[in-house]
DNA sequence: AATAAATACTATCAAATAGATAGGATTAAT
DNA sequence: ATTAATCCTATCTATTTGATAGTATTTATT
């Protein structure tokens, strides 16, 4: 399961390349009040959106939120990643936060394979997914 | 991420299923012992699968765990629905764990259909294995 | 009948994570 | 100055994860 935070994330995002005019930033009590999505928690989210270069901000009155790059630039596993950390199922297993088991021989481990099988599976999908290609559907 | 519970439930089936000779029925502490796995943790997870009907189990001396079925009828997604709950990565789009999204109209949710698409690659994989075909890989 | 050795059961616990909320500091447009 | 936005720090509660302890019960063997 990805967290309610991640959903959140995703639903701002293509919130804001919805309706950002290249003019306007757009504001966090916006996307609350449309995505129902609590605002204090999804201030949180925005902002590291933002420490991690998919969004920047603007502060003050008129301030808010803007894609720092061209939504189909901004994939779903960038996102994912940012927010849930690994999508692989096993620690062993993941391209960007490889971890080893502690109890398990990995040359030999029996389950392994099935688990990279399904990464590479849920990656084909993923990979090909950006915020453009969200908003379009 | 699938829990280390889970983790450890699939490699106690595949060692019953490997020692299991049909006569002596396989014990908690061998298991434990010779996968890593916490004895009195591992003593939850069994008696978890027993319950679930993937088991049984004898007591007293020269007791143990036994395969209630054959190995080949035993999936993985089975092992892991008991254990974990659901595979799929939204609660809407759960076979057999689905709810609602509170917030979201899942009529016109953007992201459902990514999230059906991952869920069926991943099943593809894993209704494919059981615990038969992992101990021969 | 006693003993040894296994699972069954109940209770508990610590740490991490999920999912937020509160309140004030800072910034910027008007 | 005022208003309205983000930024930041701290805090909180509930749940889940990953276990451990101790006792009860069952069964094979002697």
């Amino acid at each position: 399961m990805i967290s309610n935070k991640c959903k959140y994330a995703i639903k701002a995002l293509t919130h804001i390349a919805r309706y950002d005019d290249g003019y306007k930033a757009v504001m966090t009590a916006d996307i609350s009040r449309e995505q129902d999505i609590p605002r204090k928690f999804l201030e949180i989210i925005l902002r590291e959106l933002r420490n991690n270069r998919i969004l920047e901000s603007k502060r003050g009155k008129d301030g808010g939120f803007r894609l720092l790059r061209p939504a189909e630039d901004i994939s779903l596993t960038e996102i994912m990643r940012i927010i849930d950390g690994p999508i692989a199922m096993l620690p062993c297993v993941s391209l960007n936060y490889y971890r080893s088991c502690d109890e398990c021989d990995e040359e030999n481990c029996e389950i392994k394979s099935v688990f990279e099988q399904v990464r590479d599976r849920t990656l084909e999908v993923l990979n090909g997914k950006t915020i453009k290609s969200l908003i379009l559907t």
